[in-house]
DNA sequence: CTGAAAGCGCTTACAG
DNA sequence: CTGAAAGCGCTTACAG
């Protein structure tokens, strides 16, 4: 505690460099105005003197703050939810790769003002030079506000059409490939009663994943039964009330059903469980994402696999590029989608 | 972006109020010696006006940062690991409860002079008010210089006898309850013959299990084949190695083995798998933290749990109340652990 | 190639 | 109760 006193600061290297703060400053700054003999010179003492220039002077003086925010909405108690934490992670390590700090924050609700204001706090603070946001609604006011303020914002899963601007930077999934595959790996094994478990519709993904299924089963002549559309969300929870209703409301059942993701699979084939149904003998089931978990279940969960490291990676490098140069994404990003085979999905 | 130039500063707040910066400061945050009125007239404008003062400003003028650092050292690559996720996350909620932020970094090792010169810069910055660290050896070189230079670091698994620093904030894990625990359950089944795969002797806790297996061995007059001691490290690679080498050694199996962490139970029932044999039915198996895979392994794993969330919170609360008033934790924390009781051992 | 000086946007004694 | 002013530690035109 006691030595915290007598930090030094670039007066002190100057003066005992025998320099100036300019000079000083242009070598930590690595300008190219400074010939060699002196910088190594005032090297010296600050590697002797173990000075690094105070952040917050550098930022003052118009420095970036070299740290990317990152959102993560509606997590629900995130420390257990191993996606969210991959992404986390995920993000941490490319941003580092760059040379970027990540600050992560938990956002339980975009309908809480106050929780919304503390994201707003954190953006107009300077804390951060730009942000990240994982699952918000896809016309969310607080990102809209954000971007309208002229922060550079990354998102995960959004299609505003006609909205362009340059410090919105977007990511998707490629749901339409993903649900083509699923449904065409289904018709494949004879499958004509396909039913759907929806994701949270005010989320991109929800309705796009939704209207990519319609396609995938009009384009193979199948017949959608409105009776196995069932409502639901992306937590676990969703899946297994989604089958629970469906088997308490005595409708027959389909053959098949796709999950909006792994989670929502793994309520299902629970609720499935708990009624004495068998997967995939009574009924086969498909995931999307290829949640760690997955591989692990009883059976096996196949899956619709989406590279979130690599699209986060993608958002991740876009934002630090688009901070430090102002160049956008000349077109959004789509994660490549891949169907896993396991053990869920029986021929018929 | 073009927004973004003319951001609105306290000056103008207190031109509009029609009041100085001093009393826009004060308000701001929250002095008593401002009337109710005026303070009311200032509140109205900086809402109206979005404002929410510079944080690099604030800092420079001496306020705190309410940010804390977090140091993962040698975690692999941590987008897989789900346990370091965990961890990551409930210091983030746990912080941000205190409305403080966490800027996450990752260390591979503190071997290389880059990174531990790049974690040095985050405290010398002042980027963050002080750090935690998970995963570094007992006695880390790095750690005692950033405690020598008066930094405020939370440390998870340390032992050092004799230091005392008040910066230096510890939590540990009852390695020696739980490992009475595992060792005793096991003798209750009958198991004479048990082996223990360590864990990295380099960290507190590698030695601290192992002594406290020595010393639960010896309470119960077992005695401690030295062919059944497996060099180890935290990872579940090692516990697959180790198994084995011990296989292929020839020598004759214990009839249990207690892992120093879960992943490391996960690589030996892996590695027995691989060699035919079963798991209780040849070999019983005892880990620990009951990781969240441990409930779906085959069998279950028996485990030693522990409450890594609320480790963290103790730790994450007390290193924020020591940056805040200097008070330093009175005893270290230990987190308690609980036998989880599932299929991994037999009764002989 | 280099230094003196202004400026970044706050907070906080100090004086009244 | 309130304002003028110094100071926090940098960077960056500007001038030479």
């Amino acid at each position: 505690m006691a030595s915290r006193r007598n930090e030094i600061n670039s007066i002190e290297i100057a003066r005992l460099a025998g320099v100036s703060r300019s000079t000083v400053s242009r070598v930590v700054n690595n300008y190219p105005n400074v010939p060699p003999e002196t910088r190594e010179k005032v090297m010296r003492i600050i590697e002797e003197y173990n000075y690094f220039p105070n952040m917050s002077a550098q930022v003052l003086a118009g420095k970036k703050t070299r740290t990317i925010g990152l959102f993560l909405v509606d997590a629900g108690h995130v420390a257990g939810d191993i996606l969210a934490n991959m992404l986390i992670s995920s993000v941490i390590e490319n941003a580092s790769g760059c040379g970027y700090y990540v600050l992560t924050h938990i956002l339980r609700s975009t309908a809480d003002g106050d929780a919304v204001r503390r994201v707003k706090e954190i953006f107009y603070q300077r804390r951060i030079d730009g942000g990240i946001f994982i699952g918000a609604p896809n016309e969310e006011p607080l990102i809209e506000s954000l971007i309208a303020e002229g922060f550079a914002v990354g998102i995960v899963d959004q299609h505003l059409p006609g909205k362009s601007d340059p410090n919105r930077l977007v990511v998707n999934f490629d749901n339409a490939t993903g649900m083509d595959l699923a449904v065409g790996y289904l018709a494949e094994l004879n499958h004509r009663n396909i039913g759907i478990i929806n994701g949270a519709m005010n989320r991109f993904s929800g309705p796009d994943k939704y209207e990519s299924f319609l396609r995938a089963m009009e384009r193979r002549g199948l017949a959608v039964n409105p009776d196995w559309v069932l409502p639901g969300d992306f937590h676990e929870s969703a899946g297994y009330e989604a089958i629970s209703r469906l088997l308490a409301s005595g409708k027959p059942l389909p053959t098949a059903i796709i999950a909006a993701n792994d989670s929502v699979a793994f309520g299902a084939m629970k609720a499935l469980k708990a009624h004495g149904l068998r997967v995939p003998d009574d009924l086969s089931i498909i995931g999307f994402d290829d949640h760690v978990l997955s591989a692990m279940q009883h059976p096996a969960l196949t899956t619709v696999r989406v590279d979130f490291d690599l699209l986060m990676k993608q958002l991740t490098d876009g934002l630090i590029r688009y901070i430090e140069t102002g160049a956008a994404f000349t077109e959004p990003y789509v994660a490549p989608s891949e169907l896993i085979i396991r053990d869920s999905c029986r021929s018929l």
